[in-house]
DNA sequence: GCTGAAATAATAAGCCG
DNA sequence: CGGCTTATTATTTCAGC
């Protein structure tokens, strides 16, 4: 059977479909996996133990809607601290609720980092609490030429 | 009663903590959910429904580590497309399955993207699909100050 | 990994403020 | 309309193989 092998883990086609209809839909009964794998419902509930187990689901979670809320304006703020300050700027990234991501990343910017608001005056105050440390540049979210996807797409049988 | 109101939504404090909840773990059961919010589990479910159904709660799904798989590379990629050839990458991003992740911004920079790739080799293949229709600028993910977070970060009570 | 039973949870129906 | 209780159905979990 088909594998991906790594030092962490070892799955087989299996594991995998119950990983993408899991991303399509967390809620999917165990009985219905079975079904698509061809396993029963207990032998798919035991897999999917094992992949939380061995960290690769890291969480069930939900997705929700930002501008359904309110927050209509989302961008992505690149962030370079001056020299010296990019464990405080770290700090009051961690400390704004409105980031709801962010990275550090090689390169001129240090940190990219996404934020949800629901105006431009809010969108400016985030950024006033980090610009007193850091150079920032602020690109406004307009589309999405894709939905957020799985990270499995990147998978290739070794 | 607190609430906050939006042409779309007009959610009380037990709607907002129903979803806090369910980001932090989205098969915490209708009756735990019941408990935390002081209300019965059918109610529970009804006011799930509907944030399903007015759009708040786009999907359920499962937050997978790209590392655990093997994905230890990942990349945010700035991506501006030469002229009239914007299309043309929207395309091709989207053909792109390590791509898991990606927005259209304002700036000189027109996309934003997320890749999760096995190696450096592989990063390469995916910036040679989009350098002959655009310029790129590549940096590696090195850690991540924050988990991703809670788009209701950003909401402020009006 | 399977089957079958027991425990939990989700859903539907009918009723009340 | 939103919520509650009870009853029914589905799902998850556990034991033994």
């Amino acid at each position: 059977m088909k594998r991906l092998r790594n030092e962490n883990v070892d799955l087989d086609v299996a594991d995998l479909k119950i990983l993408r209809l899991l991303e399509k839909d967390a809620r999917t009964s165990t009985a219905e996996l079975a079904r698509a794998v061809g396993l029963s419902a207990p032998s798919v509930a035991e897999r999917i133990r094992k992949l939380q187990e061995n960290g690769v689901i890291e969480a069930y979670t939900v997705r929700i809607n930002p501008a359904a809320l309110g927050l209509k304006l989302s961008a992505w703020l690149r962030i370079r601290p001056v020299p010296g300050q990019l464990a405080v700027v770290a700090g009051i990234i961690r400390e704004l609720p409105e980031i709801a991501q962010c990275d550090r990343v090689t390169g001129e910017d240090c940190f990219i980092a996404l934020a949800h608001v629901g105006s431009v005056a809010e969108l400016e105050r985030v950024i006033d609490k980090i610009i007193p440390y850091a150079m920032t540049n602020t690109a406004i979210i307009q589309s999405s030429p894709i939905e957020p996807r799985s990270p499995l797409g990147g998978l290739r049988e070794r």
